[in-house]
DNA sequence: TCTGGGGTCCTAGGACCC
DNA sequence: TCTGGGGTCCTAGGACCC
């Protein structure tokens, strides 16, 4: 038999923030999203508190707080960091993993053909883990991903455990996707589990058994895919080489209402630069710049929301492109007198670099269009260092919209904000 | 008063062509 | 000018994920 594993970290976020805060040891944590707006993770403590997922934070804030629990603005830079040391080690371990989210790995557990074994390399996996970054972790393991991703929700379930959970034979699997409402099931969201309530499909156990032709029909492909895998059908493979990104989105929700464009055009240009950055560090060059901007979702009365999209004649990567594409868009669709709340860029339509297509109306020569990139290198490696330079059309330094006021020192990636000791 | 950010895939429908 | 089917390509929108 083939098993397929997930290794998935244990309330990834706060537990990143214990790893150097051996005092926070079973204290509740939580995390807070940008704008300090709403909780995106929490310790186990937490969860026992009550916290929700998403809640807004200025709704639990005083309960909490005054229960003794720790909170914590996100630390992207550390996250990502310590996220680097857990699949590092993880992928010494197999020939193929799939690195699925900042928390999450498939491994193709091809070498072990037995379930003990495959339970002893779970075991072994997470004390090494556990012991090289400080971080938990659990493992599902089954023959088929979405399969693995129910073992891991049960090795979650089952507190106390040794953290790993393997799902093989058959009357086994239907034992447990009894008692699993399908709304637990990988790849079915909000929508799909109405829906198929709607048709008396409750348990993952009964979405299982339903007939294969009708899902097909009446939903598609992908939840086909999903019943094949439940039944122990490899359908979804282990994608081991990364794949170029296909769209590049920098977006925010903004500290307080905006409702004036020269207020809206520095931000925006500051995404836009931000989003040139990422295209040349993918490298690839765009086709296609779009901007949307929207009020608060909450804000029944006065509801906007624009999309607008700048097709370039040819493909670039060029910063000063993007901001002219991105200036045009967003004067399309900003209405005066909307208190946007949120506001973004996106790039799509990518080409390789060494692709070129030069334009009929282009009049730039060879030279001249590798002065523009060693320019756009230039400047990437200073904002890469100690020092900012900045475009004209963007923000100036200090006035960050984004409110973060409780984040923890990057204690891996900063030399500054090292972890001391007394 | 305050409600995240960044992705992927699939499908339906329109434009255009023969 | 109208008639008709079928194919491709593109886009917008909806669903999902973490």
């Amino acid at each position: 038999m083939k098993f397929l594993a997930l290794v998935d970290c244990d309330n990834f976020y706060a537990s990143c923030e214990r790893v150097f805060r051996p005092d926070l040891k079973e204290v509740p944590i939580v995390v807070l999203s940008n704008n300090d707006g709403c909780v995106i993770a929490r310790s186990k403590e937490a969860k026992a508190m009550g916290i929700k997922m998403g809640v807004p934070w200025f709704q639990v804030k005083e309960a909490y707080l005054s229960q003794g629990g720790k909170v914590f603005s996100s630390n992207f830079a550390l996250y990502g960091d310590l996220s680097k040391r857990v699949m590092n080690i993880l992928d010494g371990m197999v020939k193929r993993i799939e690195i699925y989210s900042i928390d999450e790995a498939f491994l193709d557990l091809e070498h072990i053909s037995n379930l003990d074994h495959a339970h002893e390399f779970g075991i072994y996996c997470r004390n090494i883990i556990k012991q090289w970054v400080g971080i938990p972790v659990r493992i599902g393991i089954a023959p088929t991903k979405t399969l693995t991703k129910v073992a891991s929700h049960i090795a979650k379930k089952k507190n106390g455990d040794a953290g790993v959970f393997c799902l093989s034979n058959q009357g086994h699997i239907a034992h447990i996707l009894k008692a699993l409402p399908i709304r637990e099931v990988w790849g079915i969201g909000h929508n799909l589990s109405k829906h198929l309530n709607q048709l008396g499909i409750y348990s993952a156990y009964e979405l299982m058994k339903t007939d294969i032709r009708f899902i097909r029909k009446k939903f598609g492909v992908v939840l086909e895919r999903t019943v094949r895998e439940l039944r122990g059908e490899s359908c979804i493979q282990i994608e081991d080489k990364i794949e170029p990104k296909k769209q590049i989105v920098v977006s925010r929700s903004f500290k307080e209402r905006i409702d004036s464009l020269e207020s809206l055009k520095p931000l925006i240009s500051n995404f836009a630069v931000r989003a040139g950055e990422k295209l040349r560090h993918e490298k690839q060059k765009c086709s296609k710049v779009s901007i949307f901007i929207s009020t608060s979702r909450f804000n029944k009365q006065l509801h906007h929301r624009g999309f607008n999209t700048f097709h370039f004649p040819y493909p670039v990567d060029d910063t000063r492109s993007i901001l002219m594409g991105a200036d045009r868009a967003l004067n399309i669709i900003f209405k005066k007198g909307y208190p946007y709340a949120k506001a973004g860029v996106l790039l799509s339509q990518f080409s390789h670099p060494t692709f070129i297509q030069h334009s009929l109306f282009d009049s730039k020569s060879q030279d001249q269009l590798k002065q523009d990139t060693n320019l756009m290198q230039a400047i990437d490696a200073l904002n890469s260092s100690q020092t900012q330079i900045y475009y004209a059309s963007q923000l100036s330094l200090g006035e960050s919209p984004i409110q973060k006021k409780m984040v923890s020192p990057r204690y891996t990636t900063n030399w500054w904000e090292l972890p001391t000791t007394k």
